[in-house]
DNA sequence: AATGAATGAGGGTTCATTCAT
DNA sequence: TATGAATGAACCCTCATTCAT
């Protein structure tokens, strides 16, 4: 990997692992674990079965592969956010944004996080890259929130990880489980109007749930 | 259904068919759809592979009878609930307790259910019976919002369906992504003392979301 | 096994079983065991590779089948032999006899005994069956050599092990190489006249091998 | 191979097929023919699979090859033998002892054979290099016999492919067959101990094979 | 109601081999 | 000379399902 590789047919085969990789992301997100064939795989990827072996081992070694990449797509994405910490409710609130909208246009990320705890995170747990890449979870987060608690608009008593599992759950789960969701509720939550709402409401509820008692939510940042 | 069935043979029928029924609720959440194999439905319901055609048909109507089940299974729980209209936030700080400690006492609910999305809910949509059980998704949470609101507690201008969102998610995003946010996390979600901080947080958190912006959540309650 | 299956299903069922077998025994003298295609077998036996599953488990386990098969019928037939103990010699002579026909007749036998043994011989060991039908190799030589002894007729200090041994060797190691022995010597070995020279030469020699020194083998006899 | 390669890059090509050579004979030895894989072989040749193809064209004519290859060992290996025939009986039992230490110490040799046997000996059959070595199989019995024969010690009717084939019995199937042997006899014939002692009595019973009646094989040889 | 026997299609994986550089 | 990339066919085996009793 350090050395860079060359010529026609490097490339070419660079090409092609990556194609498998993709193609890899969509069937798994598609059809699941056990769903999802390897067969489909090299066929979206415009290759053969054989290929999948050649790069990647096992159909086991792939999906782990598949974890990796999009985590680490997510955290390319989510490297590129400029949040100025002068405002930290403001920039809270970008993240919010920044996190429910990678979920909404990437539910392939979501899907596969979710078969991948179907699956008892053992993926996840087995690959070193994957603890690499999780190292910094709260990275973005944290010092957004020391530097509200330092300008005192955040509460002191904040646990971190609270915060970044409230963050989580909102934005996660109304993709992850829409379908559902929009069966019982009767309302067909994939609408625009609808996840709107649900971003204006779940960023005031953040901003409530770090935020001292006696402080507005929406007060506060206007 | 409706006619009560009589007799030694008819018992036997029924119990082989619930104990089927359980071993499918039990391996399909442990395996997934496809992963699930018929045959192994079988073996641990103690029965055989044509019982399992015999009564339900296909692997695929299989699982649809186990989601209408658990769903079953949670209303009726719910069901038991006795909560207090009189004291709204108190009703719905018990709400939530009981999502929460369903969550987690029936992994298995969360797993089909996470399955079922991972199908984007074709079986949920397919089945009369689902849509009858989910008539109510918000019927228990509708009184408690509206007897706060009449109270002045809560504010005036909530949306239903996104209470019932915030709590859902809270609750079950914590539970079906508990192995990947522990790797990523590096704390142990199922450890039960975390379990009792998070719930603790989330309980707060709803009455913040619920009630008007210069209320405390804390300070009412007490 | 204890408990005769009846009706026609069930003699149906034996039938396919021992197709299989058949087919197998057949398959893999001819290709080896790895060689030996699930395939083929099963479309030799006018079956379909499912079966050979439901009845046998796997390749190996059907391989392990076929070892304790031919040597049962191996068994058998030594079984069936009537030899007079009061003539030791010339028991000893149709004992040779027979093997060597036994070895000509059954090719397989002797192919599926040399597959097993570039395997290590690891089915065998791994068989109970198989040490239960080997448990008397010597069963039939001993009470010959013994006949011998007693009627002075054969050396006292014979090793039963080696007479075995070395009637094997001269009837085996004829059939089992017989193709690079034709190649080598510049002779058609399968030819039957060559066939009949060995087995008087190999009748004659065994004889040699038991007897005192200064009886001759062929004077003995006639 | 006439014309002798010379510079660096030819000597480390003809390493390089030496290696491919005798990995293909440790592999085919071991997993036979169908089980040796072309990649198990390059592997333990420190090389890789498309040498194998530049070198020997097909795993089948790899295969050729290496039945060459040993034949042409255990030649060279003949070859070396002094005997002494002014003493034909005590150059027979040499010469036993010579092929049965040889099959002890090259097991690969005869699995190989067994290989090919088990192949109907078809590569043998197309390769006219085998023809070539083969050509003189009984070359270094012959004038054993032929001075025994002369002297009067042994036996004038005898059939010189009967002696070397008794010879190549009980020195070969021993060591062919000596794991189910092992079962079935429930002794090791591995052990060094047994392996002296078949050596004794099969040296004993070659001389008894070609001996006249009235004369012992012990008696003369002393 | 219950069950052994049977099946075709397809599962993941590996084979010997060839291409292009 | 040497090697990574690529392939189609076939490998052993398992799938959900149905048949016949």
């Amino acid at each position: 990997m350090a050395i860079k590789k060359t010529g026609i047919r490097a490339q070419q085969a660079d090409q092609t692992r990556a194609r498998i990789l993709q193609a890899a992301v969509k069937v798994f997100a598609r059809d699941g674990y056990s769903g999802g064939r390897v067969d489909s795989i090299s066929k979206v990827a415009e290759s053969n079965d054989r290929m999948l072996y050649y790069y990647f081992g096992s159909k086991e070694q792939l999906f782990t592969c598949v974890l990796e990449h999009i985590y680490e797509q997510f955290n390319q994405a989510e490297g590129k956010l400029k949040l100025d910490l002068a405002a930290p409710a403001q920039a809270l609130r970008e993240l919010v944004a920044f996190i429910w909208n990678y979920y909404v246009k990437h539910p392939e990320f979501v899907a596969i996080l979710s078969i991948e705890n179907l699956h008892q995170g053992k993926h996840a747990r087995q690959s070193s890259e994957m603890r690499r890449l999780s190292g910094e979870a709260v990275g973005v987060l944290r010092p957004i929130i020391e530097a509200g608690q330092a300008q005192g608009v955040f509460r002191q008593d904040i646990d971190l990880k609270h915060v970044y599992l409230m963050i989580a759950s909102l934005c996660y789960f109304y993709n992850s489980n829409r379908h559902t969701l929009s069966s019982f509720l009767g309302e067909d939550l994939s609408n625009e109007g609808q996840q709107q709402d649900w971003l204006a409401f779940i960023s005031d509820l953040v901003l409530r749930g770090v935020m001292p008692d006696s402080v507005s939510a929406e007060g506060f940042i206007n």
